[in-house]
DNA sequence: TATGAATGAGGCTTCATTCAT
DNA sequence: TATGAATGAAGCCTCATTCAT
């Protein structure tokens, strides 16, 4: 009931955020999204600040949870990085909001998430804590190169999210799942052992 | 002496937009940071806007000279890609926000350059066109892999700003310069043939 | 009770265009004359621009209806002429602003309305066309004589609109209403057949 | 010399004041219009203001001078009204700024003229005078209806005026002189005895 | 005289948030 | 819960005017 409507407002304020900005995502479009009044809006949610910080972490959670159940396989890292990989070009496809929430607020708005322990990346450590598995187990196996993680994030997630600016800047030729085996192909070339 | 003073307008309005984004940068913080009176402002660049589309110009003629040099020298891809690697977290050390106005701002604003031709992609393009160079030198060469243009510039450049939010997050434990060779390493293995 | 609101919005900003000029009444003015918050008007009407252009539709809506009145009852030119006039007459008396707005707003600030068809002309024909049926008539009934309908219009409308204007800078002895039958007897002959 | 100078600036700011209104028109678009620098304007004129102020008295004398020759030749009061709004017209063909001005600014920004005797009436009386001499001789001479001097001078100038509107509103088929003898004929027989 | 950079008040407009209903 | 009119602070931008040169 409830929160049922609060995760349908969450959905449209990630959409209409990812899409439009923070600042050009106004909470009478929100209201006007969801077919619901001003007022009602904050009966859900606090403050246009909070509806940002909790759609993070439902992004953050989304991602995660795919990273997951990928992590819960029995594969190797190559399969992995490449599953996640064909996973992520599927949610950009789909739902590119929850990607490009990152890109379009995240990033840009950190004074947002000031309150935050950790400036607010702890948001998002559901998410990281799962790639830091991948590659923690991808090492363990001998598979992975063993080198600081946050670099091994970088490569990974920042090759992603690099993709994911060129697809939003319309310079692909081509859908971005179509790029997904050279994509992750690289990944692997760049950690494996 | 009126050029002079643009640029310096010009590189406090970089480092205030990239250190708290467009929309929490106002004309009167600017004008502020400048000692200079609101109006004033508008005696050099005609609007917000305008300011931060010359910002990206500035940011990405400053990185493609630097990554311009680095070509123009006889090197191998590896060095290459190390050496720009260096250079660039020497950027971050001595001006990060010139490389965290391209995630602040650039990747995050697409709206402010939507008047533009390429959607504002053809901004930061110098630079793009000097990636390219040296990725098809080195394919050229036979040192890197012949794929993709944009999936190889994504490792490139996506590890590189994975690895500046980091840094901006303040999750790294070292500064930035401590990990190129690593990162450099990294995006070469991804790249090389 | 929202259209209510609106039009005692346009009443007031009639009345202080008309007083004071478009570029002297601010929003805040309109605001404080109204008790009403500034960000509020927006509710009612999105820009100045726009509260002055219906502003002109109302005030010509009135003048044309008056004049309707009259053209529909059963009278000579001369009457007709004569009830218009001392009609104006009574409208500058109750609600000066509606004939002053005309002299003030419309006549000198043409760019106002350069998005509008007609340079904006349109948003006062429902009331030149009443005039004109006024003469048409008078003509077709050989009580007034053919010529350029703008020249007939120019005296009728200009000289009213003289007088109003001569009303404004307190240079008339007394009140309007009181040069009526002399003004009606004049345009009348300026007029006749 | 600098009356000279002083002359050409008052044309300049009469013709851009009348083109585009008193608020459209900065300082800094007459100074670029005059080649000269925003500081100079003001060691001619204490203000934008008094520069308008100006203007006024400059047009109001150049009308009067017109009909003071006119009075001044052994004419017909029918002659008179016929030459005048001839040279009106021919005005309207050749500096048409001189009459919008009125329509433009001195109507609408009543308040820049408030601190002036008469709320600024008398900055136009050399003209108002010459226009009463016509008419008092025309009575005189038995050639025109005596009647309150205001009612006369509403229809003669209000006529010319509302021609003026309709020209500027590019309603009128033809240019205006084209109607000057319909609209002469006009006014005089209104006025006549 | 002449220049034009600089000032700063003030205008229009937006929008997060509140609150009476 | 739901509504949406109302508030008011704040942002962008303009422009008359000044002043150091």
């Amino acid at each position: 009931m409830k929160e049922r409507k609060k995760e349908s407002i969450l959905m449209a304020s990630l959409r209409l955020f990812s899409r439009n900005g923070f600042h050009n995502t106004t909470i009478p479009i929100i209201a006007k999204e969801m077919k619901m009044s001003v007022g009602n809006i904050y009966n859900y949610f606090p403050s246009k600040n909070n509806l940002a910080k909790c759609a993070i972490k439902f992004a953050a959670s989304i991602l995660a949870s795919t990273l997951r159940k990928i992590n819960d396989k029995d594969l190797t890292s190559k399969e992995k990085i490449h599953e996640f990989t064909k996973a992520y070009y599927d949610i950009i496809e789909i739902s590119p909001e929850i990607i490009e929430y990152f890109l379009r607020v995240y990033l840009s708005n950190r004074s947002l998430f000031d309150d935050e322990k950790d400036g607010g990346f702890a948001l998002a450590s559901e998410f990281v804590d799962e790639v830091k598995r991948l590659i923690d187990d991808g090492v363990k196996k001998r598979e992975l190169r063993e080198q600081n993680f946050f670099v091994s994030f970088s490569v990974f997630i920042g090759t992603l999210g690099g993709m994911t600016f060129l697809n939003g800047e319309n310079v692909l030729e081509k859908k971005p799942i179509h790029y997904a085996n050279e994509v992750s192909e690289t990944i692997y070339r760049a950690l494996k052992a």
